[in-house]
RNA sequence: GUCCCCGUAGCUCAGGUGGAUAGAGCGUCGGAUUCCUAAUCCGAAGGCCACAGGUUCGAAUCCUGUCGGGGACACCA
């Protein structure tokens, strides 16, 4: 579908047009089209449609830009959608389209419905995105909440986008600080058994959450562990403990909307021998060898370094700052050494990767790049991998900055968050920025300046169209395109605008930046209630039109697919497009 | 010291992989409600796109450097 979208088949109409003039010997028979663009003008003065064509190409006709639009003006003069072509400014052509062009995409809107913009650009490909990942000791909190709405959000635009997603959780389940979350939940186990346990020690987490899951395992288990020594009891503990934590992080996410397909264990990835089979095949590629890493550059090194050496990874072939060692000097696997296995193995399962990280792991970026880069090319399928890092979100509360700690067991929950603002605010207001801005979030101004927020803006127009269909129809009143030629220029307008949702939605898929969509809806719905409110100064301008049947009826099929397009929008947003507000 | 991200209106931020005169919201000022929902709309004021070079027909956008803000520089995860 992606070649049909309307802005692409004009793409195709310039296209013809400058193969002509190759066939006329005024352009060279290797003149590449590359550069040549086609789009909507930023000023819709400036028409429907404009291209840079004359410019870009003018040096290899060996002529200037307005001289060669003069000839591919020609060209499109006797087109019947193009009524006219204008040449402007350095030697922009600008194309103005035949209103039929914008009435059939307004009918095509009802026909496609929900699949309205979806594209075809993706096909063939199957994208894995991992995003989230917390550690499971703990809720959600909203540290992880912008990775995860805009890993969700980019996952839902890719797959509207054509492409096979597969959505992923990479569960660190094996590292050091899982034993930390077993004690912890130990020592809520025996405090569940009646035991007076006091402060929770430093160096464990001391959160409430954990109560419950003390209570369930001494329900579960008994009194068998309480005085047990902790080699007995830490297995079982801790593989109880980050199931239940993980049931929390599903729930937590289920909240925002947000459903992995696939939740992946490194545990199990190291059960399964996978960074030895890394290890191996690397090494036999002269890509991992035994060397001794330098010292830490820029500030006192710790304690107790001293050289060592260890299984390193030739990164730096790859573009990485120094190489990474993949197992510690006690011959337990690093995390990079395992994280290069997973994402080998998630590579032997789709074309693509996508990982979503905050930005306090951007140290690790080139490292990870490099595995990926080192094995897939070696295994003779390069596989197209990109980290996007998402910056940190600095959480204020009335100006002033809210301090966080773990360690305290004091820190914003997203399940508080969702509960105070709702799902709806928290997703668009992650999504009104690019991700790797860093960010405010005053929690006091989104809530007490709620109707202030950009979601209900967008909601609001949808709403508003919702039940100005459901107002006409009681007065006997329902969309119908059978008048449709009789809409006018503001109401092409909004046509033309809601026809930019396709190629929307390519972009924002192609760089990735499901952020594009927040800002677009919010331009369709500025200028829907702009055109909604000239109702009140000129009655004649409702969708309402009592005396005149066959315009409401009209208007209102326009009023339908503009809703359409917002529900399509906010859809791959995963924010809800309400009837009423 | 090295690496990554950011620097656009008083504030919070857009700016479609180089295009035409730089855009919104909030805030300020001035208007609109016998109306399909005013959670809306219309208008005004507000800019050396951090700074300096470079690339080309053309730069907020790409390159280099400087300054400023944030983050990262373990055998952690």
């Amino acid at each position: 579908m992606s070649d049909q979208t309307l802005y692409a088949a004009f793409a195709g109409t310039i296209e013809t047009a400058l193969s002509a003039l190759v066939d006329d010997g005024v352009l060279p028979a290797d003149t590449s089209f590359k550069n040549v663009a086609v789009e909507p003008p930023r000023d819709p003065s400036h028409g429907d449609l404009a291209t840079n064509a004359a410019m870009v190409l003018a040096k290899q006709a060996k002529t200037n830009p307005r001289a060669l639009a003069e000839q591919i003006t020609a060209k499109l003069a006797d087109h019947p959608a193009i009524t006219s072509a204008e040449i402007a400014g350095p030697g922009f052509i600008n194309l103005r389209l035949d209103s039929s062009v914008w009435l059939d995409e307004l009918k095509l809107i009802h026909i496609l419905g929900d699949d309205y913009g979806r594209s075809s650009m993706g096909a063939d490909t199957k994208v894995n995105v991992e995003y989230v990942s917390a550690n499971p000791t703990g809720p959600m909190h909203m540290g992880h909440c912008r990775g995860a709405v805009v890993g969700d959000a980019l996952s839902s635009l890719l797959e509207f986008a054509g492409h096979d997603v597969v959505r992923e959780y990479y569960i660190n389940d094996a590292g050091g600080q899982v034993d930390v979350l077993a004690r912890s939940a130990h020592i809520r186990y025996r405090e569940a058994l009646g035991e007076d346990v006091g402060e929770i020690p430093e160096g464990l987490y001391p959160g409430d959450y954990l109560i419950p899951v003390g209570k369930a395992l001494a329900n579960e288990l008994g009194d068998r562990f309480q005085h047990a020594s902790e080699e007995d009891w830490l297995p079982i503990f801790r593989a109880e403990a980050v199931t239940r934590m993980m049931d929390l992080i599903r729930s937590d996410l289920a909240l925002l909307g947000i459903h992995h397909d696939v939740f992946s264990s490194e545990a199990a990835l190291h059960a399964a021998d996978k960074p030895d089979e890394a290890e191996a095949w690397l090494r036999e590629h002269d890509l991992v060898y035994d060397g001794v890493l330098e010292a830490p550059k820029g500030k006192a090194p710790p304690e107790d370094w001293e050289p060592v050496e260890l299984p390193l990874f030739r990164s730096t072939k790859y573009g990485d700052d120094q190489d990474r060692p993949i197992k510690k000097s006690n011959g337990a696997w690093t995390y990079f050494g395992a994280d290069l296995a997973y994402h080998m193995q998630k590579a032997e399962n789709a074309d693509e990767l996508i990982d979503i990280w905050g930005a306090d792991h951007a140290g690790t970026v080139k490292r990870i790049k490099a595995a990926v880069a080192a094995l897939s090319e070696g295994k003779g399928k390069p596989t197209p991998f990109d980290v996007k890092l998402v910056q940190m979100v600095q959480l204020m509360r009335g100006g002033e900055p809210v301090k966080m700690s773990k360690r305290s067991g004091n820190f914003i929950t997203i399940a508080d968050m969702i509960e105070e603002v709702g799902k709806d605010v928290v997703r668009f207001t992650m999504l009104t920025r690019k991700p790797e801005a860093q960010m405010d979030f005053d929690f006091a101004k989104v809530v007490e300046q709620s109707k202030d927020n950009p979601v209900f803006y967008v909601q609001y127009a949808h709403a508003r169209l919702n039940r100005t269909v459901l107002k006409s129809a009681e007065e006997g009143i329902s969309p119908d395109p059978a008048e449709i030629a009789r809409l006018g220029e503001e109401e092409l307008a909004l046509i033309k605008r809601a026809a930019q949702f396709p190629r929307e939605i390519e972009s924002a898929a192609k760089a990735r930046e499901p952020h594009r969509i927040a800002f677009y809806l919010y331009d369709l719905a500025s200028e829907l209630h702009s055109f909604y409110t000239m109702g009140n100064k000129q009655p004649e301008k409702r969708f309402k039109l009592e005396q005149d049947v066959g315009l409401s009826g009209a208007r209102l099929f326009l009023g339908q697919a503009i809703g359409q397009v917002i529900r399509n929008g906010l859809g791959v947003l995963g924010v809800d497009a309400v009837e009423a507000m």
